[in-house]
DNA sequence: GACTCGCGGAGAAACGGTTCTCCGGCCCTT
DNA sequence: AAGGGCCGGAGAACCGTTTCTCCGCGAGTC
């Protein structure tokens, strides 16, 4: 086997140390050609059955590994995928911060891995320190701002993004959003419902297009039924400043009936705010917040939540960016181009293929007036609506 | 420019299409050579600082970015790293599923990050799908189980791996854990200072050094002290199945005055069985559970948590890691070979240097009879022990 | 004036696969 | 018997770097 080493065309250096062996060995060991062993071992080529089960077995026997660099060297794709987190604030990286991008970064590996890829987690800040360092296939781009130009390098290097969030001036390949403002203004007509006179918002200081969206749909719908707007906002990825902001909403003069709070946290933070201003929920105060967690079916009472189904977020994204990698129209109408990867289509006319997701409400007790949950001891009597 | 990369000795192909420019670019458009670049960009070789500044801007000029493939395939060297979750029971997926995995992943991420290295996620099971296709530095692996496949094929792979859980029986380069032993007795002291008689434990059925550790510290602990143990166990991925088993601990008639969970749900699971059977924390029930999570700080009443403090393991895993890929003795006291890389160490003598990181318990209402928080409504009678 | 020394840089061999091209036989046909 | 087609496989270029080796040349040295 040493001696297969040699034979094989290598200058025969120093008895090939403990390194693993390389297609020449496997090639030398099963006296054929290195052709042959690759065409045998990625099923190509026209070979007899009786050829390629022999060579896989002299590579087994051998515990040859391709080199995944020479192969992404050669072939051009590495199986890799990035996911870039933009984070909120300064922090240097929010992901798993909220049960949104946990979930949905969760998805997203699964989807890749059942795909054949494997996901990298990366920083959208600081490009050539780590990313010029990695081949990547494509990459995950979560809520891009406006000219990002981490999207728009990538853009120019040829490589496929696709956009977690609607991008607002970024030329990506494909995006997937939730339709917030449908959600918001189910959840304000949800309220309103239930019997809310003067709904307040929490919302975020930042610009990002989950933030923004949801906003304006507020704003717009107040505008529209006449209602005042009653809102707060602070910095979302301060969770002390949750706190504070609940606070704040609950003590102004124009104090809400109901509140829809945009972040994770903020069902928490509205309860405790309400608490201290001895208001009941949901008596005095109907409460809504978006989030994925299900501490809030056992929080006192239970909370009202939006979920953005991350997990379906997660999936499609990655399933359009492989979509868009492997040259596949993914039926959104927008040809890909069959046979060139993305880098080789000339500018695309229009903006890029959206998908926009539903969402989906959770009622729980905190948004509605009629079914009053009966809480610890005696057991619930039947027949409630 | 198109001229130039004629000149550099390719074949004349039809006029370079509208690929990224190569190294070989860049030395025809600065007049040098490619061994010139290289070094130029990199740092090395000896050459004037006005040579070295002309290529870079030149190469600055024409977008060059060098071939991460390439220099992978030369170097040996990916700047990835595999991070390995081993799942709990049969699910694709259970990262971020507690709030333990999530927290750590991103503290490794970080870390990872702050020496230019990437982390890409991984499971655990299916070696040849995914991991033959991506050229790893290193892994880390959560909780490898005995005698895991993955962890010796790694290792005749000559890739570095580091544990996060003491490895029953597997070969890895280092491992990192948290004194788990010593935690639980330090939780099993506290509940019995505070006055508990019988202290029961909800445990999982799985065999992860963890929940293996755990449970054999506190039957090791009721022996001492001549305590029957009580304890339940039920499978911890199943998140429905722990409130079952939580219900079953306090249903038993030899019912615990105190309990420890073992599993982040725990708290809430066993807060909300304790109202089923009427009785009050911390009055009628002593309460730790093992959580990350700081909901356990607004629950009612606040719930003690032990935190395994997931971001330091996480980070010691990956400066760990990254030390053996990189050759440096980590101060552990094995000599790890400065100069050549891991794979190049003899079989090493012993066991792998393992480190043991504190944990911290965070002691809150529910465990302590002494200190009643005050909280909402009716204030509690001061004064019970 | 010949020699050494170090600076600045060029050449070319790897790294380890993939794949395009081509080729020798063997069998079948006419 | 000659030609054509196909089967099974070999050769070699190529992917884009890094890096080892070596070389020319000007300046200082004796």
């Amino acid at each position: 086997m040493t001696a297969a080493a040699n034979q094989s065309g290598r200058r025969p250096t120093t008895s090939r140390r403990l390194e693993r062996a390389g297609i020449r060995d496997v090639a030398a060991a099963a006296g054929v050609s290195i052709t042959t062993v690759s065409d045998a071992l990625n099923g190509k080529g026209r070979l007899p059955d009786e050829t390629r089960s022999r060579v896989r077995e002299v590579a087994e026997r051998l515990g040859y590994r391709p080199s995944a660099a020479a192969r992404t060297l050669r072939t051009g794709r590495s199986g890799l995928i990035g996911l870039t987190v933009t984070t909120y604030g300064e922090e240097p990286f929010t992901f798993t911060e909220f049960a949104y991008f946990a979930e949905m970064a969760r998805a997203a590996t699964s989807a890749a891995l059942s795909r054949g890829y494997a996901l990298v987690v990366l920083p959208a800040s600081s490009r050539h320190d780590v990313w010029g360092n990695i081949a990547l296939d494509g990459t995950v781009v979560i809520d891009p701002p406006d000219q990002d130009p981490l999207v728009s390098e990538l853009y120019r290097s040829g490589v496929p993004v696709v956009s977690d969030g609607k991008p607002g001036n970024c030329p990506v390949t494909a995006w997937v959003d939730n339709d917030h403002e449908a959600a918001v203004l189910g959840i304000l007509d949800h309220l309103s419902e239930a019997g809310a006179r003067r709904i307040g918002l929490l919302t975020g200081t930042s610009t990002d297009t989950y933030t923004r969206l949801s906003t304006e749909a507020y704003l717009g719908w107040c505008e529209r039924v006449g209602q005042e707007p009653v809102y707060e906002t602070y910095p979302a990825h301060d969770p002390a400043a949750g706190a504070v902001a609940a606070d704040r909403l609950l003590a102004r003069p124009d104090r809400p009936d109901a509140v829809y709070g945009l972040f994770d946290p903020n069902g928490t933070d509205l309860l405790a705010a309400a608490r201290r201003y001895g208001m009941r929920v949901p008596d005095d105060l109907l409460l809504v917040c978006c989030s994925e967690s299900d501490v809030y079916a056992g929080t006192e009472p239970p909370i009202t939540t939006l979920s953005l189904k991350p997990r379906r977020i997660g999936t499609t994204v990655v399933n359009l960016l492989i979509d868009a990698i492997e040259g596949v129209d993914s039926g959104t109408g927008v040809d890909v181009g069959r046979l060139f990867p993305p880098r080789f289509r000339t500018a695309s006319a229009g903006p890029p293929p959206g998908t926009l997701m539903p969402t989906e409400l959770i009622v729980r007790a905190s948004s509605q007036r009629r079914s009053p949950r009966t809480t610890v001891s005696p057991p619930r009597p039947p027949g409630e609506v």
